[in-house]
DNA sequence: CCAATGTGATAGGCTGTGCCTATCTACTAT
DNA sequence: ATAGTAGATAGGCACAGCCTATCACATTGG
């Protein structure tokens, strides 16, 4: 891009003298002296090598090139404006558009229950999400690609700031079949012992928290792994099974009649759903400000409602 | 028109920053230091209240206000740098257009002649013709509408410079019939007394010179009046009347059999034929150029045989 | 592990731009 | 004549925008 010598305010006060047919009067309407703006004016034909105007003693003429040339300067100039219009509309951090990504164990069951809330709260903000599983979602924070995300922050995420949302207990979810199916409330996570546990396939952060949890007390894995947690669900109700699922997914995927839930404990092993963003976004104060928004509309009725009739 | 707060300048170095993804780079590109390239765009956040970039220590990232409005800023520039190339085309007075205009009892004949000469010297010059009695062409110039005009200096032109193309010598044109028809050469203008001759209507300048020249003699006119030369010729020829015309319109009129062309002397009666402008144009130089360049391609050859054929 | 190199932000100082007021010159209108 | 208008010009001042030098913090190489 080659440097411009001339300047915005050279344009808008060639067309005033245009419109106003008058230096006098177009300088009064720019709020500045007549000879500032016979100066900027004589600097500017000067630039552009055109005469723009004729002067006569008692009046103004726009030349051929000038009646040509100021048409061009009203679009820059239009443009220009429209500029500052649409800055206008993005200086508002909460009108205008923000990327979130979010992943896929959270995704399905959090969305539609948040997105209300955020609509009304927030009606001139569009939320584009994008589901995808954290370790995909930390590299397009990490590129720009997105604003914030929602995430498990017991997973590695990198160099993020963070804001809770809350923290979602997992639970034993087994096959009405399964010996487990009958324990008691708050089960301990020692129990899982020998059990044979139906996981998500690699790259879930929610698969690695099971894992890590299974390995202390000896369980061991079952031989297929789901794409989601609503196949990981069939899977264990067809096979007489047994999973843990996040709190969060039961409002969905407590449906399954052959699905008995109880929960955890001893101790009970949860994640934290949270916003997270880069340390440099310019819109931490925002991004705290949906957090809590998301926090106050989290699903928290449907978790109670679970644990109790677990 | 509102006042921008922003600068081009501002502009250009936020889409260099983009565009070289660092301030280093872009103030490299841009001729300018670092700092006063950081200060700019510094300065343009604040202004329109927007962060565009996220400021890592490593990198940096464009927001997504920023995507946007880095969009808008391109087109801003864009503009403004075809404004600037649209000024260079008129920068050369030679390219570009001129709005000319040029009376009717010369516009038929020189026109024809001198446009092929004109086209050739200033391939890039488009120029506007406009066909309008020498009153109307006045005040068009006045007012700014036309840059210059063809006229015949006899007549008033207010206050206006001139370059002359040339002097157009009147000729007596009369039907083979008329007694004047049989004249010898340089027949004297004091010959037209008595004599009944036919005119242009009101308004043409010609006809004010003619008609001049005529009441000192003590011609009287007849009782129509023609709308151009050529009904003019036509009158003459078909009635076997009597009148004058310019040596310019021969190259055209003079093919009519009926008519007799003789030359007048004692004093010779002419108009000169000369392009006017306003004393305060940008143009001046063009303009002597360009009525030199009509000066040569006048058509001298037309008059010289009309007279010598007389 | 430390030096070398990179980033953008900051500080201090200077130059030139852009503004002001006052005045000038020329034309118009009373 | 005289007053009122136009745009151009002159002198002076304030600050915008640039520079160099430096800081604070990264990443990279030996």
């Amino acid at each position: 891009m080659k440097a411009l010598p001339y300047t915005l305010r050279q344009l808008e006060y060639a067309v005033a003298v245009a419109e106003a047919g008058g230096f006098r009067k177009a300088a009064e309407q720019c709020h500045v002296s007549q000879p500032a703006l016979s100066a900027q004016l004589a600097q500017l034909e000067d630039i552009i090598g055109v005469r723009l105007f004729e002067r006569d003693r008692r009046r103004v003429l726009v030349t051929g090139a000038g009646r040509e040339l100021l048409a061009r300067a009203k679009r820059v100039l239009t443009e220009a404006a429209d500029l500052q219009a649409l800055a206008r509309c993005w200086e508002d951090p909460f009108h205008g558009e923000m990327r979130i990504g979010i992943i896929p164990t959270i995704a399905p069951y959090l969305l539609a229950e948040i997105t209300p809330a955020l609509k009304e709260r927030f009606p001139e903000l569009r939320l584009l999400w994008t589901e995808e599983k954290t370790s995909t979602l930390s590299s397009m924070l990490e590129e720009g690609a997105l604003d914030a995300a929602v995430v498990a922050l017991e997973t590695d995420l990198g160099d993020v700031e963070h804001a809770e949302i809350a923290k979602d207990p997992f639970v034993l979810a087994a096959a009405r079949s399964h010996p487990l199916a009958k324990a008691r409330s708050k089960m301990p996570v020692a129990k899982l012992a020998q059990s044979c546990v139906y996981l998500l396939e690699d790259g879930h952060c929610f698969r690695e928290q099971v894992v890590d949890l299974c390995s202390k007390v000896g369980s061991e894995e079952a031989g297929f792994r789901a794409t989601s947690l609503g196949t990981l669900v069939q899977l264990v109700a067809s096979t007489g099974g047994l999973t843990l699922l996040p709190s969060l997914a039961l409002g969905i995927e407590n449906r399954n009649e052959q699905l008995k839930i109880r929960p955890l404990g001893s101790p009970m092993p949860y994640r934290t759903i949270a916003l997270v963003w880069r340390p440099s976004t310019p819109f931490r104060d925002a991004l705290e400000t949906l957090a809590k928004t998301m926090r106050a509309a989290y699903p928290v009725s449907s978790k109670v409602t679970n644990a109790k009739q677990g």
